[in-house]
DNA sequence: GATGCAGTTGAGAAGCATTTGCAAGTAGAG
DNA sequence: CTCTACTTGCAAATGCTTCTCAACTGCATC
């Protein structure tokens, strides 16, 4: 038997069955994705993105993340320094802590918070559908 | 003695003694968002506040807001649901649950997920200088 | 109360991130 | 290999926010 596939091309199977096609564009972004260890912006994907396929646009960038999301695949995060910021789904959730200095962005996840936020939503008759949680920090 | 100045009042006695000019345009806006009870947009409080002031423009609606921002007299909010909203800075810190299918916006206050919060900053080796909490939820 | 000037305003242009219209190109089922 | 619906690149359009600039005005000072 083969080794396993890759994270792209595992990535790339599961979108193909779920009737997303995956076309040499979607392809460069995807591995850019899976490759990229921090929180990049579109303008920053559609750069490295370039180096795997020099014909991809911005406007597909764009385009393709919007799908990415709709299927699970990335995560957007809406910070509030700038654009949005795009990061593979991650099975395991996180909050982010940004160092309001360097711009630099953390991870972080406690479940004891997690725990309080679903008890207050539910005190209110919500559940929660997601949160955001961000810790706007400077280094002590 | 007389009976004290009202809301608006007094927050234009304050920025004056910070060596901010109060002009009309000012008064009209800072009226307007101390009667909010909702966390209105940039367009919403210059549509509310031309009822006080008919000749205030949105451009100096957005410097305004960034002036009373800086001043710590009001809250910039960004939801994921379009442009920024704003509130006058409450004395008492709180986050919000944002309705998703409404937009409605509640509001409430968990010491224990604060202190929860400086704790995990502080095991990072930072201390916040603000935070964001956001419950995008559902009604059960 | 009149004066001076730095700070403020209205109107529209500009900026930025993101989205969209359209004609040409292509994934992938049959 | 063919066909068709989905994608793409490009440029123009969008929506929110900020800027430019000449005219105006708080308010400290006389």
């Amino acid at each position: 038997m083969r080794k396993p596939a890759d994270k792209t091309e595992r990535m790339t199977h599961a979108l193909r069955e779920n009737g997303v096609r995956v076309t040499r564009q979607r392809e460069a972004l995807l591995r850019v994705l899976s490759e990229a260890g921090d929180h990049p912006d579109a303008a920053e994907l559609h750069r490295r993105a370039q180096a795997v396929d020099d014909s991809l646009s911005l406007a597909t960038v764009y385009r393709t993340l919007t799908v990415l999301e709709r299927e699970g695949v990335v995560h957007r995060h809406s910070f509030e320094t700038g654009g949005a910021r795009f990061e593979v789904a991650d099975p395991s959730h996180h909050d982010h802590i940004v160092d309001v200095d360097s711009g630099e962005i953390i991870e972080f996840h406690n479940e004891r918070i997690e725990e309080l936020q679903r008890q207050i939503a539910a005190e209110m008759g919500y559940e929660i559908v997601h949160h955001r949680l961000e810790l706007y920090c400077r280094k002590k």
